[in-house]
DNA sequence: CCGATTTCGTTAGCATAGCTAACTAATTAT
DNA sequence: ATAATTAGTTAGCTATGCTAACGAAATCGG
């Protein structure tokens, strides 16, 4: 019994995965406030600790926003002491930006929040469909390769 | 092979879903800069379609924002002729929201369009790992239920 | 029935986050 | 040396979020 009838199998599966996505990460954003930044903020300061200081434009790029806009991020983040410009040796018009070890600690705390909010609810659901989860996971990620935590 | 060491294998399965939620949901939204409107408004809209007219208070408060907001994104809906404010016959407090036949038919066809650029790449994986994908689909829906696709 | 309270929505004012257009400064190319 | 290119910033618009304060309608107490 393989034959589906109307909508195609794959596009229920998507529809259904979409509004997983929208779900979970409404859930997990709730542990966010606590950190006192905006959603903006924390994902360039992620891209920024895990990725490592870089100048301005990489970092528009890398949160797919244009530098007018990284701009007044990056101004935020270091308002509130998370990152510092360097301003590039070798390049007057770079202005590299840097996570300062606050703002690591502020990042990775916050990361954990998320990870253990999410971890308490895949904790409901039975091994034999997290071993599911794991491997599909692992597919999605073929599609969506991982880390750089950017624009949720 | 079923043993893992260090780190608690279920919060490192949170950690890699949690990121592919992220790209997951910024890959589909491309498709909904299309619509013209905004994120915000979209998923107000997406609400009124699925769940019918609501008074604004209620619709604001499936949206998870405060009151004030959803008078600004109804209002926004409404200029652009998407919703219609109906008015209770019951309570002149009240307000209620509608999705014009407008609405209707841009929220289902930007639906379209994220489902379908979402199933585009499904059809990349392998079978055996969509099938993964769906028992896993079923289980997260057991703890972030499905429909009312709201804040995104 | 009438005033007090509660409830619903709006208005006002603030902050964040996105954009384009126009500018400045620095590097590179001619 | 000057022109063109590149990197960031500034200025000004829109959209989204909030809280506080307000107005209007319903409900409650007497």
């Amino acid at each position: 019994m393989r034959k589906r009838k109307s909508p195609a199998p794959v596009e229920e599966l998507a529809s259904r995965l979409h509004s997983a996505a929208i779900h979970l990460l409404r859930h997990v954003r709730k542990a966010d406030s606590a950190t006192g930044e905006g959603p903006a903020r924390l994902s360039a300061l992620s891209v920024l600790v895990f990725a490592g200081p870089m100048p301005l434009g990489k970092l528009a790029a890398a949160e797919q926003v244009k530098p007018p806009t990284m701009t007044r991020i990056a101004a935020g983040l270091e308002k509130s002491g998370l990152v510092e410009r360097v301003g590039d040796a070798g390049d007057g018009r770079r202005v590299l930006i840097a996570a300062t070890a606050k703002g690591k600690q502020l990042l990775l705390a916050g990361q954990r929040h998320r990870v253990e909010s999410l971890a308490r609810e895949l904790r409901t659901i039975p091994p034999k469909d997290l071993h599911s989860l794991q491997k599909a996971i692992t597919a999605l990620e073929k599609i969506f390769p991982p880390h750089s935590e950017k624009k949720p």
